[in-house]
DNA sequence: TAATCATTCCAACGTTTCTTAGATTGTTCA
DNA sequence: TGAACAATCTAAGAAACGTTGGAATGATTA
């Protein structure tokens, strides 16, 4: 019989293959880029801002722990997640991380430019006023990721339409704003620009994944 | 202004602090451990089978993510988590590796004896017969873990007094042995040493970390 | 106050990981 | 079939991490 020394550290071992995935910054912001929906590897070298080199090595380690699938579409490789348990685990980490971490809580502050833009995150109070048409709810992520998956009663203006289609959103009632998450900062450039322009626009720090966790 | 993608790195490289904690093997045994209460730096490496100078420095890891407090009673420092989230975050992770991680799926299977020596994971059909007293939920771990904190309806016999303390325990009806978690191997012990007496013992693989968990 | 004990800090080694560059695979389109 | 393209594989230097030993800290006990 092995000695059960051996037996345990190759069971942590394992485990650590999975929290190896989650040490990377890089690979962090792949995976939320991951839970907006699948997407190339060349689109995730551009959105994350790395060579498609690096973003391929990243991925090559998200596949090694089996948290990604692939799907070869004509040219380009698809990536996705495998389940919602990865995106969960995402959600859960950075949520541990802005509870533990002042740096980190100093640095989201600084994102926002007032306190009183972001939306108190009650799910509920908001969810009600979005279906009764009290506010607005927008999402200004690109099409694509709002096709893949949205927040209820929420419509798709992408930030790099925004502008050109102001005139589709009214003026009399709130607009909250939202992206890919906590991270993600196309939410903060709409409600800069929404309440440049006089519109009552607020900032939704959540997106899809974190709205999705099964508990808060 | 700071261009965006320094802000967005700088976001990133935070949360990797917390997911770097997660990425090494004997950083995750003394996490597990942790999830049984507060314990000191010596018993830590004790545990887990690693030199108190290493274990101090993994601690340190922990630390500085402000993961763990201390607190010094006499001569001793005494560790623990700073709350619930860590030993989520724990139980979410190696529930993950579980689920996608063949090969330790493989070294998990090899561990149990026997497969229908294990519980379904069936907690509230579980906790009814454990109510009722039809089966007798054990713990095995050090009583100072049952003391802070145990599953419900369970007793305490330390596997360490097992052997002298098997008077204690009924022949007529299943006893349902427990410790840490999954990657603990004093259940299995005891699940062996109570079958080979004639006793009708079963595995729970869960401990109180993972019964602990919001969702399943 | 000195001696002891538990723990941490510091420095150093070997190992792993990150990142980039060059060559290679597999697919599509002409 | 060959050219163009997307992505991966391999190799290699730089950076970070795990681990160990020796010195230092801080509390307790005699």
């Amino acid at each position: 019989m092995k000695s059960a020394r051996k037996i345990k550290d190759l069971l942590y071992e394992q485990v650590a293959r999975i929290g190896k995935v989650f040490s990377s910054p890089k690979r962090l912001e792949l995976i939320e880029l991951l839970c907006q929906g699948e997407k190339t590897v060349e689109t995730l070298a551009r959105e994350a801002s790395i060579s498609v080199k690096l973003t391929s090595a990243h991925l090559r380690e998200l596949r090694m722990a089996q948290l990604v699938e692939t799907e070869r579409q004509g040219k380009n490789i698809l990536y996705r997640l495998v389940n919602k348990s990865v995106a969960d685990l995402w959600v859960q980490i950075h949520n541990l991380a802005e509870e533990r971490l002042i740096e980190l809580q100093l640095a989201l502050q600084k994102i926002a430019t007032q306190p009183n833009d972001l939306v108190p995150s009650d799910r509920e109070s908001l969810m009600k006023a979005a279906r009764k048409g009290e506010v607005v709810v927008l999402d200004v992520r690109p099409s694509e990721e709002y096709l893949n998956a949205h927040l209820p009663f929420a419509r798709s203006i992408p930030m790099e339409e925004l502008r050109q289609r102001l005139g589709e959103l009214p003026k009399d009632r709130a607009i909250v704003a939202y992206c890919r998450g906590p991270y993600c900062l196309l939410a903060v450039d709409a409600v800069a620009l929404l309440q440049q322009e006089g519109y009552s626009a607020i900032h939704l720090r959540e997106g899809v994944a974190e709205w999705a966790v099964t508990s808060k």
